[in-house]
DNA sequence: AAGGTTATGATAACCGTTTTCATTTTGACA
DNA sequence: TGTCAAAATGAAAACGGTTATCATAACCTT
């Protein structure tokens, strides 16, 4: 406890705000527009902070964007992949895979590498946009 | 083609030594050492335009580093993941999954998404460092 | 209310990357 | 081989996202 944030909530709202991944910049200004009146947003670096945190708590998923930007979104379930709209920017959560188990199992065996781990995205054109 | 870099060759050879995916500043040191004498190295922009343009061109894979530093790698098939060492850094090959394939017929007629792709990276520790 | 701790905001610093532009190199063709 | 246009290069500035700094404000706890 402790090292929470006044703007944990704000943060986590602006993120369930369409299922797509944004960036800090992104969640700043909607947090800014959430908030109709003369009320003062988070700062900036405010909110860089708290997203940093809550991905580090494990809160938000991050991920980096082709162009090296990172982008959070906030989850429901714990173990799924992510499917972006490669038009539309909007991101599903599937399933975890089963077979990605296989996989590993294989992997480890192949390469003699222990601890294995990973990560798979995928994105596709989603009906919407098809 | 015509789009080429003098510097092609050194650094793609850059890419080789060693097996691990390296930044452009690490290819840029790299070419700088190889060449023991007074020799001119290019400059860090053209290491920087010729290892974007390689990527482009599906030379070299590219990837970003958890802190969202864009590293590079020369491969040898064209159809295989990475497996990096948590611990030196080092990253092997492993050949497709031929499961994922599966998982990407699934996810498609799950979701309604077309055109699929994905990425699938894996890590862990080698075995010279376990 | 006092005092120490933590969060916040504004700004500067950082750092990898891209852009700009003047200069050099290259390649085609006479 | 000399000329000329097109492409590549180097040096430095610009850029953009992120992090660090530090003075101020908010928050406990007693």
């Amino acid at each position: 406890m402790g090292a929470g944030s006044r703007y944990d909530n704000e943060v986590l709202s602006a993120l369930r705000r369409g299922d797509r991944f944004r960036s800090c910049q992104e969640v700043h200004a909607l947090i800014a527009d959430a908030r109709g009146g003369p009320a003062r947003p988070p700062s900036l670096s405010t909110v860089y902070r708290t997203l940093h945190r809550l991905a580090r708590e494990g809160e938000v998923d991050a991920i980096h964007s082709e162009e090296g930007e990172r982008l959070y979104r906030r989850c429901a379930t714990s173990s799924h992949h992510h499917l972006l709209c490669r038009a539309c920017g909007r991101a599903r959560e599937v399933p975890h895979a089963r077979e990605v188990r296989a996989v590993l199992a294989r992997v480890e065996r192949l390469t003699g590498f222990a601890e294995l781990s990973y990560s798979l995205e995928f994105s596709g054109v989603c009906p919407d946009c098809d």
